[in-house]
DNA sequence: CGTGAAATATGTATCGT
DNA sequence: ACGATACATATTTCACG
């Protein structure tokens, strides 16, 4: 799919604010409101646009704390780490969960309350899954930038 | 600020999909829209929600490595981290910066096209910095989870 | 908080380039 | 194939009870 200069202001300007109206944004690219509707239409539809969501200050919550989890698994076999990789779909305290390569076979990204919920949580994912060997924790109760946005390059 | 059971809904449905309009979300929480249209203006204005964002598909937009870098500092001096944040926070790439406790002191979540904008980007803003020690990259090519909602739990 | 009405915005149809 | 204009429908938003 081919995303000419107008879908990317479109998409860039999106990614920083969705609440826009169609009229302003159409303003903004310089388009008829019609015709930036149908752009706006078409990404959603190809799914460019994945979801529109709202952001909320963890700090207006009662605070949250941040684990940055390193999982090492045992073997490497595909249908043990499938099944992990659902749990921690099914998860919803689980943000992140990156598979990287190297010594660490999982990177996950986690949001609790407090560090109580924590342990139940590792109980639950993490001990109990047969082909987890070990995993390091680190604890972050500031976390300094969180910014959802890829880089759409200028140029076609 | 105190959220009821109804802002808590409000903020379970935006948080899934803002896309909705106020009449639907109105509906589905049990108020009229404008009642409705008010407690989501409250919550902007006292930054309960912070903004509203399109979520890009990466997969459609050429594909991104992600990069998990664990971050050591010389000496734990307050104005010179308070540096390495702001650049980190005028960096586009880096998407996620969580400061943690224990060994290791920054875990940042970069974004790149491939390796080679990996490497300068870490001459620009890692190597060049004077109270970097060391870091630690992870390499992925797959992430596997994306949530960007918080649990906004049911009671008051 | 709800109702009703005015102001905006969204979405469709059609035409023009 | 894509955008603009005009028009119909829907939503947002304000005033009032």
């Amino acid at each position: 799919m081919f995303l000419d200069r107008l879908d990317k202001a479109i998409l860039r300007t999106l990614q920083a604010d969705c609440s826009i109206s169609n009229v302003k944004l159409a303003d903004k690219v310089g388009l008829s409101p019609p015709a930036c509707l149908k752009r706006v239409q078409r990404l959603h539809r190809e799914r460019v646009i994945d979801r529109q969501v709202a952001i909320l200050n963890p700090l207006k919550l009662g605070g949250v704390l941040h684990l940055v989890v390193e999982v090492y698994m045992e073997r490497d076999q595909k249908h043990l780490n499938d099944d992990f990789v659902r749990r921690v779909q099914q998860t919803p305290q689980v943000k992140e969960c990156y598979q990287v390569t190297g010594e660490v076979d999982f990177v996950l990204i986690i949001d609790v309350p407090n560090m109580a919920d924590y342990e139940l949580l590792c109980e639950e994912l993490l001990y109990s899954h047969a082909n987890m060997k070990s995993f390091k924790t680190l604890i972050s109760m500031n976390r300094v930038k969180y910014d959802t946005q890829m880089v759409v390059e200028e140029r076609d």
